[in-house]
DNA sequence: CGGGAGCTTGAGGGAAGTCAACCGGGGTGG
DNA sequence: CCACCCCGGTTGACTTCCCTCAAGCTCCCG
């Protein structure tokens, strides 16, 4: 709650205005009347606390977050406390494209620092789905990249180290953050509690992983924010290929004969 | 190659026979027309013998793979060689969801034993799915069923240790082969190496897990084949919860206003 | 009969977890 | 305004889980 003044950081990028600048938007799939449909169906834009839960995880839903400002984490809770975050939503990501058919989440959504989402209600989309294939393809689309997400997550997860795979964690987040060129720097309003809970280890370990990249000269960390001086250097570390992120936008256009927007900063 | 005789082991199911076989028809989102549409665009069939790739890895795909019979597994590889199982494909399942709109696969898929699979061409399928809402849906229903299992995986990978990740693997192919029950007793094609790649361990330890969880009389295991005796005992040793297999076609149901076909054995 | 793939077993090592204590800073309440 | 407190980060000692390497076994198949 009170971080709502870290959630206005150095480099805070200009807040998303409508659901056109959502990643489901930016997909070239998208006609621009498609988009004028979409942006028609967007209920105001919701303000959440860091700690608030977007998405209960227990709880049914019928509504799905397109998150314009913040970040969010999508989690699982074992029966002991524990939680595995599986997913960081960053600006311009839907939170929780699984409500999209789905009664009973698969997932909770817990903002990390202040939240600003568009709840867009099931209904109302899968009635646009219905009549717009544009539309239809742009959400198969995104489930899609989260599948390709997921999976380099379950790859980390099952075989790489720790420092590897927080090197790729740091890895992905300078791409999704549109941040990745040498002497990137960027905000990281993650905990080494969130990061230990995303890794699969804990925040101890996450420590001490941290402070040998540091000592290696891999990343340089500022309070809430993270320094890469050379990033082919981090990415040689841990094998990391942007290209399971689909930043381009790419297989819609060659399907709709749209051109790719330019998008990437990869 | 010498599988062959295995794949047709002692539980083996009769084979299916088309595409409203598999679960995306069984998705309650089809209407029979759409059934009917889909089984038209239908190639023939397409043996794969044991250790085929029915995707490689790392070159463009235009098929879809829909496997009416034998194992598969997706899997990525490190540049060490090693692999990451990140998904198993039953008879029913689709291989490769992703090669509906990406160029580029995000895993290989590999046959563990003899596979019969029918190889859709992207296009026909897109162009289903722009024309029957229904179908659209029910791709997207199965590109978001493959995203709960896979953020179960990384959830298993991530918190659980060898003995809950082994027996909650198990307890999955349990209800996912439709033997769910008591004394259930189902055909286990893959090899301990298999499990470990899939489960983020070595060969060896995989060993001794299996023969642990045999001692403790969870499992009985004959050759290429596992029996539950106490399902509930196994279930509770890895917190296993099936909803997230969505065996029973939900969510759709409720849009469509089709009736749930009695598909599950949960 | 030989050979290979898959399974089993043992000894030793290393990566990550656990437990516990301490520190530093910012926010809050007295 | 200061003291306190809590959260997040840091450090150390010890433990545990799983890996590595290596060898031997069994079964199936050629």
């Amino acid at each position: 709650m009170t971080d709502a003044a870290r959630a206005t950081g150095p480099f805070k990028r200009p807040a998303l205005r409508s659901l056109s600048d959502t990643r489901l938007a930016a997909s070239t799939l998208l006609s621009d009347d498609d988009r004028r449909a979409l942006d028609d169906v967007a209920p105001a834009p919701r303000p959440f606390y860091a700690g608030d839960q977007l998405v209960p995880e227990c709880a049914a839903t019928d509504h799905l977050h397109f998150v314009v400002e913040g970040w969010a984490l999508q989690f699982k809770t074992t029966p002991d406390g524990e939680q595995q975050v599986v997913g960081l939503v960053l600006p311009g990501d839907l939170a929780n494209i699984d409500s999209l058919l789905f009664d009973r989440p698969d997932f909770g959504v817990r903002a990390i620092t202040r939240v600003t989402a568009v709840p867009v209600p099931r209904d109302r989309l899968l009635a646009l789905a219905a009549e717009r294939p544009g539309i239809a393809r742009a959400l198969t689309w995104t489930a899609l990249v989260e599948n390709a997400g997921l999976i380099q997550w379950a790859f980390c997860l099952g075989r790489q180290g720790a420092r590897e795979r927080l090197a790729h964690l740091l890895c992905e987040l300078a791409v999704r953050l549109g941040r990745a060129g040498d002497a990137a720097r960027f905000d990281l309003p993650m905990t080494q509690e969130h990061l230990a809970d995303a890794l699969g280890l804990t925040a101890v370990h996450v420590n001490r992983v941290l402070q040998r990249l540091r000592a290696d000269r891999l990343i340089a960390t500022a309070s809430r924010s993270v320094t890469v001086p050379d990033t082919a250097r981090l990415r040689e570390l841990c094998d990391f290929d942007p290209a399971y992120l689909h930043m381009d936008g790419d297989g819609p256009a060659a399907v709709a004969g749209h051109p790719v927007p330019a998008m990437a900063a990869v």
